[in-house]
DNA sequence: ATGTTTAATCTTTTT
DNA sequence: GATTAAACAT
């Protein structure tokens, strides 16, 4: 076994340090919650390079950016010099990015091609059908995307898409050709195609694959249980016959299985990876024994699992609190008024201390109004984003039509925004003259006699105009030694886009808005290219496509300080002292649509992620009625409450909490009490 | 062609 | 309840 120079052995307890210091073949660390993991994998890798392993042969892959940038940021404090830099990590997505800008070609994609956002995707599965003649009715374009994703993640044909719809089920591979086609044609890739494509020029070309295994000989993968087919596949082609490949996680948080992630993966590791060698983390440096034991309790009800013991000595700590409340809205009272009394009472927690977790988005709305009532600072990750906003993407789309002139769905997005006299009829022609005309991009159409000679002169000029100004920036971009967001700002002046908001909202304080937005998005170009010097539009625009939940964040105040709100999801490997989870009532948390695929063991798995945020307090509330789609809806707490052993819990209302004392009934006893 | 009103459709989680 | 498509009026 390899040396482990003092500071790492001392840092580290014995089975985190079996899982640092075993560098070759196959490893599994099943690391439970709170047990240390990302401090495994940075002395890890700082283990490695210690060991003479050059940082750039050490591919380390995670699942989101935040992850890799708090792996990035603490092997920097960890090793001298830039070696930290050199080591490759990131997501799976962001490294099939990379791999494929060089190696795409044989594919028949250009390198600078652009990646196909969901709105993107949509649009273009929308004309696939269409082009397919086949009645929109039958074939809904986000069930033939969902169809499409499955079969590029199992690496199957079409025709073995599983549809019961007969009709459907006979065009379905023509849609799919069609719609792989037409995202060929303007050279787009979508997200299961930055893993697929590697696969396919990795199984295809040997002297692609050989170099790669020469180029990255050491793996290293977090949160395997999220691993879906096309990534344990490229994992497996990559670990080659060396197989230095070590996996980390934790098959209980396994919470992706509806993006194709397999659990199956982490719990036969073995059997794919045979001598495979493996480490249990179970000592927890995060809970008190009683979130642990309530989290354990609940967990052992799932049948597909390794058995685990997970174990801390940080005390019992307070009991977990179940609070029912009458209403959405008192629940999220009850939200604001524990979090001010955990600020301003004897516990004295600073805001950016405390979680308030949820199953889906839209429950974050009512607690958001309540906290902002309540004065309390808070910043909201995920779910409508800045990035999400209308004139943003837009913007967006005016800098992409740029760098991928055959981009024809941001084309079509921004012709009609700002009005510029080009309407539904243009629009038809120019779609008429695209399909005629076979591959050439829609913007190149603009220019064309048949096209300005079909619609009016007002369409033909603008839309001159419109191509003139295009071609104008792409040259200055294509340039290269740009700085791209003063650029960015002068393109979209000078293509109307920032008037054109002037004139498309006449309330001013919403333009004005709007244009700030846009600004801002300006002011992160301009920030990306400090980070990134020699950044190009392109490389912008590719971070800005690949950006996770944890990039979204929106926040309040200016104030950092600020409580967290988010999904359970976005929590996976975060911690807080205080998390508090709301809406515990059956069909929320366990979702009801989750259940009816028939994923009880998945939500459990969800719940038991939440459970395990927090470190000294988790306070679980449910609503006996809440407005549901406009109308108030009843539901039963959710059963997962009563899976918590009974001695661990304390139960309340949530009007009894807070005893809420009204201004007149506060006078009057002053005034009992003076008479 | 563009602006305004009404109807409809959904909200599970996301790289 | 909020966003988006479709229908209608200017």
């Amino acid at each position: 076994m390899p040396e482990v120079s003092r500071k790492i052995a001392d840092a580290v307890n014995k089975s985190q340090l079996e899982a640092v210091s075993r560098l070759d073949g196959p490893l599994l660390v099943l690391a439970g919650a709170g047990t240390g993991k990302t401090r495994v994998i940075t002395y890890r890798i700082a283990n490695m390079i210690g060991n003479g392993i050059a940082p750039e042969r050490i591919l380390g892959l995670t699942f989101t950016n935040k992850a890799a940038r708090e792996m990035r940021e603490r092997l920097a404090a960890m090793i001298p010099g830039d070696s930290a830099e050199k080591v490759f990590l990131g997501t799976f997505h962001s490294f099939g990015a990379r791999f494929l800008r060089r190696h795409v070609g044989v594919l028949g994609f250009t390198s600078d091609f652009t990646i196909a956002d969901e709105a993107d995707q949509l649009g273009i599965m929308k004309q696939a059908i269409l082009d397919v003649d086949l009645n929109k009715d039958l074939a809904n374009p986000k069930f033939c995307l969902h169809l499409t994703s499955k079969i590029k993640n199992a690496m199957s044909a079409p025709e073995a898409a599983d549809i019961r719809d007969t009709i459907l089920s006979r065009f379905f591979p023509a849609i799919y050709r069609r719609y792989n086609q037409i995202l060929k044609n303007q050279n787009m890739l979508d997200f299961d195609d930055l893993l697929l494509f590697v696969v396919m020029i990795l199984e295809r070309d040997e002297q692609i694959l050989e170099r790669s295994r020469k180029e990255k000989t050491h793996l290293l993968v977090d949160e395997y249980q999220d691993t879906n087919f096309l990534q344990f596949r490229l994992l497996q082609l990559l670990a080659g016959k060396s197989r230095n490949l070590c996996v980390v996680g934790d098959d209980d948080q396994s919470i992706y299985g509806w993006r194709g992630a397999e659990i199956t993966h982490i719990l036969r590791f073995a059997e794919k990876f045979p001598g495979a060698k493996v480490v249990k983390l179970e000592r927890n440096y995060r809970s008190t024994t009683t979130i642990l034991d309530g989290a354990n309790a609940v967990i052992s009800l799932n049948n597909n699992r390794h058995s685990k013991n997970l174990w801390s000595d940080l005390g019992e700590g307070e009991p977990i609190k179940i609070i029912s409340a009458r209403t959405g809205e008192e629940e999220a009272d009850f939200v604001a008024d524990t979090i001010i009394d955990a600020i301003n009472g004897r516990d004295r927690l600073s805001p950016s201390s405390i979680a308030i977790l949820y199953r889906s988005n839209h429950l974050s709305r009512l607690i958001e109004e309540s906290l902002r009532v309540s004065r309390i600072p808070y910043k909201l990750v995920g779910s409508k984003s800045f990035y999400d906003r209308k004139e943003v993407r837009d913007a967006v789309a005016y800098l992409k039509i740029l760098h991928n002139k055959r981009d024809d769905q941001s084309l079509l997005r921004i012709i009609g925004v700002p009005p510029r006299g080009i309407g539904d009829k243009a629009i038809e022609h120019l779609k008429r003259i695209k399909a005629e005309s076979g591959a050439i991009p829609m913007g190149d159409i603009l220019a064309t006699r048949e096209f300005r000679a079909s619609v009016t002169n007002a369409a033909a000029k603008s839309a001159e105009q419109l191509a003139d100004t295009i071609r104008l920036f792409r040259q200055e971009f294509q340039q290269g030694s740009v700085e791209i967001a003063p650029s960015a700002r002068k393109y979209l002046e000078q293509v109307g886009y920032l008037d054109g908001l002037a004139r498309m909202h006449k309330d001013t304080d919403e333009y004005i808005r709007r244009r700030d937005n846009v600004l801002e998005l300006v002011n992160a170009m301009a920030q990306y290219q400090g980070r990134n010097p020699s950044a190009t539009l392109g490389d912008f625009l590719e971070s800005h496509s690949l950006a996770d939940d944890s990039d979204k964040v929106r926040k309040d105040s200016q104030d950092d300080d600020a409580v967290t709100l988010m999904t359970v999801h976005a929590a996976k490997g975060l911690e807080f002292p205080l998390v508090l989870v709301v809406a515990m009532e059956n069909g929320m948390f366990p979702n009801e649509r989750a259940m009816r695929d028939g994923s009880v063991e998945e939500e459990r798995r969800l719940f038991y992620v939440a459970m395990t945020r927090a470190k000294k307090q988790l306070i679980l509330t449910r609503a006996i009625s809440r407005m549901t789609h406009g109308e108030i809806m009843r539901r039963p707490p959710s059963p997962f409450l009563g899976d918590i052993p009974k001695e661990l819990t304390v139960s309340a209302n949530a009007q009894n909490a807070f005893k809420k004392v009204d201004t007149e009934t506060l006078i009057k006893a002053l005034e009992n009490f003076t008479a």
